[in-house]
RNA sequence: GGCUGGGUGGCAGAGUGGCCAUGCUGCGGAUUGCAAAUCCGUCUACCUCGGUUCGACUCCGGGCCCAGCCUCCA
């Protein structure tokens, strides 16, 4: 049985799909302006595995993740550009899609874009409009009136005369209320926009959601998801846009992931301690990055630091060094045991991924065990090892490919050059030259080329 | 002031009413020509004060501390 811990109840309930077999989610992606920092990157990876794992759970899922390509920051740094808006959000689209690649990241079933929503939008905020929720200011501007949406602060638990309004933010003047927000605002000269019934101008930050996930999976679907700092407003306002238009519950189970942080302080754009996915990329593997993510609970602060790092790529060399040599193909994985059925354990208790990893570890530690004595055993957990891996997306390479590559690649030249020595001090072994084999290894280890003495053979990886 | 999450061994990080997480690192042993890898063993862990209980790190209540949100953010 599935739990999941759902942001709007803050319990772990019982998942029940509102059609039988069947899973509708939207996950909120990036505003494409920059290039994905590793905030983003535990969004991608988190919501990725829990796609992953619903299809093994055999549900036929929809998995709408948008692109937000129109907003005040876009604008912005287009302007600091001097660039088209859209030659922009382009290069940062392109950006991301090749970090989720990079990242093992599967792409969303629908990946709709807000400039290609207009219609959706306006209409939207038509019907707003139309049921009273909202109201135009002396500006302009059309703002959402949240004292007459009843259920306002439900998600996120707040009571509007509890807030200090203008806390961080300064309060627009023209609202009638500090806690109203833009539905619709108008272009000033040089701005992109659009036509509507309020004149030209562009969506407010929270409508283009409402707008295509109802659009894309219905006005009633059953996960949402998306980074903790979305929970409020942004998704209060969604909620308070979808459900004023539909008069209906939106969305059954809210799932919000923790954040990144550094030194204890979360990671974001305006704090300007961010890391890019491309940067630590320079340095690190994407599985390393992965199974860093996914090491923690997806709801719990991630403490960002190289020794972290360091130790998801020692824990994974050791996993693919086990499986270095072991021929899988032979079995598909799908093994019924203690370790699959804890795996799914973890995986149930609401995607406790590092809870699975460590049931990975068991399996690992279970076939360096077996590997001298029984080999078919040891193949068979070998393959389940991969199969479980890969619900989490990691340990899917070729264990030879992983441990002789990575960051810094070698080519074609130095690997011969490789063999070449390794094989000047097998013969120096034979020979009992053990000075000038110590010598070869020196040279090698210097290059950050690790050797191992097998039987009769000497393999090696890179540090 | 209100609202969310959290406080677990050297570090990271799960979990459980009584026994073992797991990973990284350190230490001892086996193995090895020496290493590496691997195996075996090992390091005073559960913020604090009360309560419930035969038994609490786990359940309940009061503190303290950390992070985040209160209309820019994933």
């Amino acid at each position: 049985m599935l739990e999941i811990y759902n942001s709007l109840t803050k319990s772990k309930e019982e998942f029940k799909p509102i059609e039988e077999g069947k899973i509708r989610m939207y996950v909120c992606g990036m505003t494409v302006y920059d290039y994905c920092h590793i905030g983003h990157a535990r969004v991608l990876v988190v919501f990725d595995v829990i796609v992953r794992y619903l299809r093994l759970l055999n549900y036929e899922v929809t998995y709408v993740r948008n692109i937000t390509d129109i907003d005040d920051k876009i604008i912005v740094r287009a302007l600091e550009n001097k660039e088209d808006f859209m030659l922009l959000t382009e290069r940062f689209i392109k950006a991301m899609h090749e970090d989720c690649e990079a990242l093992n990241v599967l792409p969303p079933d629908i990946e709709p874009r807000a400039t290609d929503s207009m219609a959706d939008i306006i209409s939207m905020i038509s019907k707003l409009e139309k049921n009273g929720y909202s109201y135009t200011a002396n500006n302009g501007d059309v703002y959402y009136d949240v004292k007459k949406f009843k259920e306002y602060g439900k998600l996120s638990g707040r009571k509007l005369e509890d807030q200090i309004a203008g806390k961080r933010v300064e309060v627009d003047a023209a609202k009638k209320n500090p806690e109203d927000f833009v539905l619709w605002k108008m272009a000033k000269v040089d701005e992109p926009s659009w036509d509507s019934p309020w004149g030209k101008g562009r969506p407010g930050w929270h409508i283009e959601c409402s707008a295509m996930s109802t659009q894309c999976l219905g006005d009633q679907f059953d996960i949402h998801g998306g980074g903790m700092d979305l929970k409020f407003p942004h998704h209060e306002n969604e909620i308070a846009q979808t459900e004023a238009c539909t008069g209906k519950t939106s969305v059954n189970y809210w799932i919000h992931n923790g954040f990144v942080q550094v030194d204890e302080t979360k990671m974001s754009k305006s704090l300007g301690n961010f890391f890019t996915v491309r940067e630590v990329l320079k340095n690190y593997r994407a599985e390393e990055i992965r199974y860093f993510i996914l090491n923690s609970h997806y709801r719990s602060p991630l403490n960002y630091s190289s020794d972290n790092l360091d130790a998801a790529k020692s824990a994974l060399a050791n996993m693919y060094n086990t499986l270095r040599g072991i021929k899988t193909d032979k079995f598909d994985g799908i093994l019924k045991n203690r370790y699959s059925e804890r795996f799914v354990k973890a995986m149930n208790d609401d995607f406790n991924t590092a809870g699975a990893i460590s049931i990975l570890f068991e399996i690992t530690h279970e076939i360096n065990r077996l590997n001298s004595g029984s080999k078919s055993e040891a193949q068979e957990l070998a393959a389940q090892l991969k199969y479980l891996a890969s619900i989490l997306g990691i340990l899917q390479e070729d264990p030879e490919v992983y441990l002789q590559g990575g960051v810094n690649a070698l080519d074609g030249l130095e690997t011969k050059e490789i063999d070449k020595l390794i094989q000047q001090r097998i013969e120096a072994r034979i020979s009992k030259d053990f000075k000038e084999a110590d010598r070869i290894r020196d040279v090698l280890t210097a290059k950050g080329i690790v050797l191992e003495d097998k039987a009769g053979d000497t393999i090696w990886r890179k540090e």
